[in-house]
DNA sequence: ATTTAAGTTTACATAAAAGCAACTATAAAG
DNA sequence: CTTTATAGTTGCTTTTATGTAAACTTAAAT
């Protein structure tokens, strides 16, 4: 991660000036210059201020990159945690596809059982 | 937010020693010392390299407060995002127990339907 | 009382940051 | 082409923060 590089490009991807970004988070325009230069490292007090400022989280400005890179996802593998986080980050639409989805073979899956172990019983 | 202090707590509660946390962000343990009772920022470097020890995100370590000053939480009146957010907050049992629940309702609710519309066919 | 380990504080040399002013780069206007 | 304006960068001095060894304080163990 190069966090310099990250709040460039999210700050040019939102159409702000330096010294927009510089008075959000308090310091002179010369020093906003430098820290996205990689001149001056930016403080965790100002992180926060960013991420109010950009509407992201502090992992998505740190991992800004590696976030738009896209990679494959191989979801089967992971933690349930992780798959959790892999679902929220789907768009609403869909991550509601998905939990219908899941639904329905969970509801499908039990249906079968219940008739497999009870049919005889009529 | 109190960085230096939630820091301190996470801490404290995963059963660290301070000389190891130092030794993992790569500071003298005075500094680190320095860095719980606020004397001494931490750097986004630091703070990257604190989110992989503590397994939590950078956002969790700096809103640590926030998230565990115990507040009732009436989750029905929120949105489904939330309410996974929520429910991801909880252990791994609990959140286990809770997916089982409202498996046994859904199922439960879809039983009863069936029957209630099918059994009169028989 | 002694030992041991965790954490804190001091002191001071060293390093980094602040912020202003001067500079460059770029682009639009006359 | 020259002027004007704006964004961003760099140089420089003062101010502030940092690192670290060593001393110091707790506190538990025996």
């Amino acid at each position: 991660m190069n966090l310099a590089d990250n709040i460039k490009v999210i700050r040019e991807k939102q159409g702000l000036l330096q010294k927009e970004v510089a008075l959000h988070i308090g310091v002179d325009k010369s020093t906003y210059s430098k820290i996205e230069k990689g001149l001056r490292e930016v403080t965790v007090a100002e992180l926060q201020k960013l991420t109010k400022l950009f509407n992201l989280t502090a992992d998505q400005i740190m991992n800004y990159n590696e976030n738009s890179i896209p990679t494959e996802v191989v979801i089967e593998d992971k933690s349930t945690i992780e798959q959790m986080q892999l679902i929220q980050q789907l768009d609403e639409e869909d991550k509601s596809t998905v939990f219908k989805i899941i639904d329905k073979m969970l509801t499908t899956k039990k249906f079968k059982d219940f008739f497999n172990k009870n049919v005889a019983m009529l």
